[in-house]
RNA sequence: GCCGGAGUAGCUCAGUCGGUUAGAGCAGCGGAAUCAUAAUCCGCGUGUCGCAGGUUCGAGUCCUGCCUCCGGCACCA
């Protein structure tokens, strides 16, 4: 079995946010599990560094297109490595192969006949080098940007002829229905599609920071082409002398509601006029909203990940982002919400747990596992668990996921109450059920904590160190015996000195 | 305007094919315990299930109308 998992590349007009990271910890959840399945996966990210909104940057900053992405290109590689995400590559689509790629397939969607050239008329601002939409020009017909008052213009264009596509991708969403989820995601695209589909153009003749036509190198392939084709490219050059493409393709993507449509009609049209296969489905998410509102620069709400993970490790965030949303909505995030999860849940609950747990065993039987039945009460609180939580991550549902992982966090806490083993510890006739109720509770943190690991692989690993566990595949409970001689545990989730 | 979704406990939400006293987490109040990062566990809800009708032996769950909110509606990263 092959999982190929992609997230959007990210636009280089701009620094990193957590915006970014939210995607990234998703597609890394996703490949991390897919790996403990013990599939073959590959995880791509990257940057997108054509189009007019990098050149304009790029002006407004002085510096050259391509030394603006050389310059963010990096941040969003670290990012990528801060939240502990575990691509396979990292994709510029100023990659030498990618435009190479990219210039193969758009030639061979112009060779099956897609292709043919009109004419755009549009507002142009001389400034900018592009034609504005209707939505962005400004009062007195000026442009956002530059303040100028905009011409009508025209530009022989090349077009894709989208329009072409209408009953196909109609087909496509009644054929796989999870081809686009959640399901109203896909309500949405199909309304769409059902409107009527126009055709879009595929070139720009007056910008010049993208990949040549290559039929006509006057022009460059509208950015938009250029960069879902990064899915495909990628598999392509990302090993050298190898092409992962037969092994990989298709690729499962992952991205945010803003970008729906792109993914979701243009980008399976275009595959199929290509004569490729279209993606195997893709997950729509929804915005993490700080005080109600969609973080953004300009409203000054920026969560920085970076501080974050300073402070609780990337861990926490990771988990935070899917706990506190259900993954395919919005939902409110704060600072608040973060401390009082990372306290309540990740300290008190797990962190502790695992503290409490490990010292017993430490206490009662001089820190080795015993080898022992576990009891049926117990047992049953783990059956079919992980079953559960790989169909419901096969539909991308890693709040629901968690949820369910979290239940044996909250059961074997209650575990231990009800049995209280400083109880059992104190009457010898009680040994044999004291065996029983440690071996339970090593059993089930292991269990936990390997369903735990896709969403935060530092604390868990040291855990499943500290409980002699090497083995990282998805578990089952009762498969292991006793007989661990388990290591000391510094707190997973300290807790943090309270702030004056 | 058109299409779609949502309106359930103070907050965030779950309620599958209509069926027993409508659930969870958080917050709040009370209690138990001491293995543990003073961490945990137990108990406590008089909710017009948006409003008004209707179908049904029976509706949060189906139908109609209305109100409110949100999203999508073509080239916007």
């Amino acid at each position: 079995m092959a999982f190929y998992v992609t997230t959007p590349i990210y636009y280089v007009n701009g620094e990193p946010h957590l915006g970014h990271a939210y995607s990234t910890i998703a597609a890394d959840i996703l490949a991390r599990h897919h790996r403990q399945r013990g599939e073959d996966v590959f995880f791509l990210t990257g940057t997108d560094e054509f189009g007019e909104p990098v050149a304009q940057q790029a002006e407004r900053e002085g510096v050259t297109p391509r030394e603006l992405g050389d310059r963010l290109a990096p941040r969003f590689k670290e990012m990528a490595a801060k939240v502990n995400a575990s691509n396979d590559f990292f994709i510029r689509t100023t990659d030498e192969g990618h435009q190479r790629r990219v210039q193969e397939v758009v030639q061979r969607v112009y060779d099956n006949g897609h292709v043919y050239e009109g004419m755009y008329e549009g507002w142009y601002c001389p400034r900018c080098a592009d034609f504005k939409t209707e939505a962005e020009i400004e009062d007195g017909n000026r442009c956002p940007i530059h303040k100028i008052e905009l011409t009508r213009e025209k530009e022989k264009n090349w077009f894709f002829r989208l329009s072409a596509f209408q009953e196909e991708l109609e087909k496509l969403y009644a054929e796989r229905p999870s081809f686009v989820e959640p399901g109203f995601r896909r309500n949405e695209a199909l309304a769409f599609v059902r409107q009527g589909l126009q055709d879009v153009s595929l070139s720009r003749r007056r910008l010049k920071w993208g990949v040549p036509v290559p039929w006509d190198t006057d022009q460059v392939i509208y950015v938009w082409f250029d960069a879902l084709l990064n899915y495909y490219t990628a598999l392509s050059y990302a090993r050298d002398g190898e092409d992962l493409t037969p092994l990989f393709w298709p690729a499962f993507h992952i991205l945010a509601k803003d970008i729906l449509k792109f993914h979701a009609v243009y980008w399976p049209a275009f595959l199929m006029a290509a004569g490729i296969e279209v993606p195997k489905g893709m997950f729509i998410h929804g915005f993490l909203l700080m005080e109600g509102h969609k973080m953004s620069k300009s409203l000054g709400n920026v969560l920085d990940p970076d501080q974050v993970i300073e402070m609780f490790g990337a861990d926490a965030l990771r988990y935070y982002c899917f706990r506190e949303v259900s993954f395919g909505r919005d939902g409110q995030i704060s600072p608040q919400g973060f401390e009082a999860r990372y306290e309540t849940e990740l300290a008190n609950e797990y962190g502790n747990l695992a503290n409490r747990s490990l010292s017993m065993i430490g206490r009662y039987r001089d820190g080795v596992v015993p080898s022992a039945d576990p009891e049926a009460e117990l047992a049953s609180a783990f059956e079919g668990v992980v079953e559960r939580v790989r169909g419901l991550l096969d539909e991308s549902e890693l709040t629901h996921a968690l949820d369910e992982i979290w239940k044996l966090v909250r059961r074997l806490n209650q575990y231990v109450e009800e049995t209280a083993p400083w109880k059992l510890a104190k009457d010898e006739t009680d040994s044999e059920r004291l065996d029983s109720v440690l071996y339970g509770l090593a059993e089930g943190l292991r269990v936990t904590t390997l369903l735990l690991h896709a969403y935060m692989p530092d604390t868990t690993g040291r855990l499943l160190d500290a409980l002699a566990e090497p083995d990282r595949g998805l578990p089952e409970f009762g498969s292991r015996g006793g007989g661990q001689i388990l290591a000391e545990l510094d707190p997973l989730f300290p807790k943090l000195q309270k702030a004056q």
